[in-house]
DNA sequence: GCAAGGTC
């Protein structure tokens, strides 16, 4: 039998699949990973992530063309539901081959072999792009089997193969995939047009709205909700205070009472009925506390921490280069614990060379066994993913010394924290002391540090760092009867905390934001759409930005969970007993959309337009004036691409010749004059033959 | 060109 693979990405899974399957990594003359595995000649093929992308609007149809389409026509038309959805090969490259070869690549290797096996990420996205590229290149009837290569330990990668399953069992999962990325497309054309005409019936002409869709849609809102309940906080109100009691010993003990109430008058009332207990038995009683080392690395945590720590530049291409070497573990996941297979096969037996090369003085004597929080082989499974860990690749130190300061800073605190748990535990002593008064009990605690062990290191562990509530260093009294005083503690809420470029991240994937590795862009794309802005302290939404948060009716908090459920009940792992039907949610947004079209319609006439003429770039430009051989007056623009034609140029260009200058970018640009449309009107003016198709089907001028 | 997802 022969079986060809296809995989996700190249270094970080075709790669490893074939050193755990063949034990080398020999590639053939394609570069795909070629060996033998259970008696079976394999291939082992990637993609690099989506290589297939939607059509656009104007590829189904003419009509659906927004840049020949009158402005209300564009509305009138939405939603763009197509009969059939179809997908395009992407241009641009993976690596250094183009996307179109690597595709063709695939093609061959799947022509050539009896089955398939399908062994993308285990998730939804996953499934969806490998089985694009197996439909669209009509390799789908041999595929027999899907991989789930949750653990990229070897054992578990060789588990993984040697128990596929049937290729139907990741179908829903297509289906689930198919529809979150028409949902996306959808919504996200027709919110952009709509957007941009309640912009304009706003009097907000020729103003960009910048892209818009569910993501960004919601990261808007969240960020004007907190800013908008920060700004209107009475920090008087009821609901935001409520009173305990405080019971002070006489040798300087704090006690605290375990109930509150919502009333002032309440805890007065307590402590007027017990005004006559002066003294109390308070017990105490010792205890040690071991304190774990913290949780291994997900990608929002290393976001928040390079943050903290000054690092400006975006941080992926960073990681992605550490990981592209095998420094570090595949970066984007969110996921905080590993496998025991993964300890044992890859991060044990690499500690000692990682702790040296770090220069790390303390011993490392859990490298075998350390266990939970930081191993959940159940929670890797579901995910799919592992932590962020050092690699199976340890850089020398002059490797390490020869990466960029900001990639050497991420090696140091993603190999720290995978070695944390390795090292000695923490232990605290603690003193709990605690007393009853009538209904009450009261209760605090001392602690000092017993045993340091991990928080030698200051990078894991700093006081500065620790919260107000931590209680190391406080002082230890013995219980026994005490002179007490009581007193009212009054406890504010606190609004919540403000967005900043630290915690955005984070919070993003508390709201279900984005994904891991997409979210860094979408906040730079935000910005610089002028969306929402840093005001020195923390986000704020921009004028433009509020069109996301009250001028758009499709995303809102509860769509945007209500799509994440309805995926999951289309994958039959929702509340429904059986899988919802595939489309549900197109449907659904059709309709929202088409709520929102016919809101929008009565006030749109047929002269509408986005065009402001006060705008400066938007004013009458100079035209040219030139007679054809025919004797025909042609006008067009004089300018393009900051560049003024010269009259050789023009002479040229009206007799529908091709010219060659230099553009703004310094680089050659070659053109003639076409018959266009924009926005529905023609025009004649330069056009450059960046899009050969385009460029060919245009009527040039004669 | 407009989305959001993947990865190089």
């Amino acid at each position: 039998m022969s079986i060809f693979v296809l995989s996700e990405k190249n270094t970080q899974q075709a790669k490893k699949y074939a050193q755990a399957l063949f034990g080398h990594t020999r590639r053939n003359k394609e570069g795909f990973y070629e060996g033998v595995w259970a008696g079976n000649s394999m291939v082992i093929g990637y993609l690099g992530g989506h290589l297939y992308e939607q059509y656009s609007p104007a590829d189904y149809t003419d009509r659906w063309n927004a840049r020949e389409a009158k402005p209300r026509q564009l509305i009138e038309m939405q939603p763009l539901v197509p009969e059939k959805w179809k997908i395009k090969e992407k241009k641009g490259k993976v690596g250094k081959q183009s996307i179109h070869d690597l595709l063709q690549k695939i093609k061959r290797a799947g022509d050539n072999v009896t089955e398939i096996y399908l062994a993308t990420d285990p998730d939804r996205e996953g499934t969806l792009l490998g089985r694009e590229v197996l439909i669209e290149l009509g390799l789908m009837d041999k595929v027999t089997s899907r991989v789930y290569a949750h653990d990229t330990a070897e054992s578990q990668i060789r588990k993984a193969f040697s128990q596929a399953k049937p290729i139907a069992t990741d179908e829903l999962l297509y289906v689930a995939g198919l529809e979150r990325q028409r949902v996306d497309w959808l919504g996200g054309i027709a919110s952009f047009a709509l957007m941009k005409s309640e912009n304009a019936l706003k009097g907000h002409l020729g103003k960009g709205t910048g892209s818009i869709g569910r993501v960004k849609s919601g990261v808007a809102i969240f960020i004007e909700q907190v800013n908008q309940k920060n700004d209107n906080w009475d920090e008087e109100a009821p609901e935001n205070n409520k009173y305990g009691i405080k019971m002070t010993t006489s040798d300087g003990l704090v006690l605290k009472s375990a109930r509150q109430a919502p009333l002032e008058a309440q805890i007065i009332g307590w402590i007027k009925r017990h005004s006559t207990i002066t003294t109390v038995d308070i017990k105490a009683e010792d205890k040690k506390r071991s304190v774990n080392a913290p949780m291994l690395l997900q990608l929002s945590s290393i976001m928040t921490w390079a943050k903290k720590n000054k690092i400006k530049k975006e941080i992926m291409p960073f990681l992605n280069n550490l990981a592209l070497k095998g420094y570090i573990t595949y970066p984007r996941t969110e996921i905080n614990v590993i496998s025991k297979s993964f300890r044992d096969e890859n991060l044990a037996p690499r500690a000692e060379e990682v702790k040296n090369l770090l220069e790390v003085k303390l011993p490392l004597p859990n490298r075998l066994i350390f266990d939970k929080p930081w191993i959940n082989n159940k929670k890797v499974d579901n995910a799919g993913h592992m932590a962020n860990t050092y690699g199976d690749n340890v850089p020398s130190k002059t490797e390490l010394e020869s990466l960029e300061k900001e990639e050497q800073q991420l090696y140091r605190i993603i190999g720290l924290r995978s070695l944390a748990p390795m090292m000695p535990k923490g232990i605290d002593s603690v003193r709990q002391y605690s007393s009853q008064v009538d209904d009450m009990p009261f209760a605090a605690s001392s602690s000092s540090i017993l045993i340091k062990g991990w928080r030698e290191l200051p990078e894991l562990y700093s006081n500065k760092n620790q919260s107000k509530k931590s209680d190391e260093e406080t002082t230890f009294v013995d219980g026994g009867l005490k002179n007490v005083n009581f007193e009212v503690e009054r406890i504010k809420r606190h609004p919540p905390v403000r967005i900043t470029p630290a915690n955005i991240i984070e919070l993003m994937g508390k709201y279900g934001l984005g994904t891991s590795g997409t979210r860094e862009n979408i906040i730079k794309e935000m910005t610089s759409f002028g969306q929402i802005k840093n005001n020195g302290k923390y986000y704020e939404v921009t004028e433009v930005g509020k069109a996301l948060v009250y001028n758009q009716p499709l995303y809102t908090f509860e769509s945007t969970k209500e799509l994440g459920k309805l995926l999951l009940d289309i994958q039959g792992l929702g509340d429904s007993e059986t899988p919802i039907p595939a489309g549900t949610a197109i449907n659904k947004l059709a309709r929202d959309i088409s709520t929102w079209r016919d809101a929008i319609l009565p006030k749109i006439n047929d002269t509408f337009t986005y065009f402001d003429p006060n705008i400066e770039k938007y004013k009458a430009v100079e035209r040219m004036e030139v007679k054809t051989k025919s004797g025909k007056t042609l006008k067009f623009k004089k300018e393009f691409f900051g560049h003024t034609f010269s009259e050789e140029e023009c002479e040229a260009l009206s007799q529908g010749k091709e010219i060659t200058f230099k553009g703004n970018n310094g680089k050659p640009v070659t053109g003639m004059l076409k018959h266009q449309t924009f926005s529905g009107n023609k025009f004649i003016g330069f056009m450059p033959n960046w899009d050969s198709e385009k460029y060919k089907k245009a009527k040039s001028v004669r």
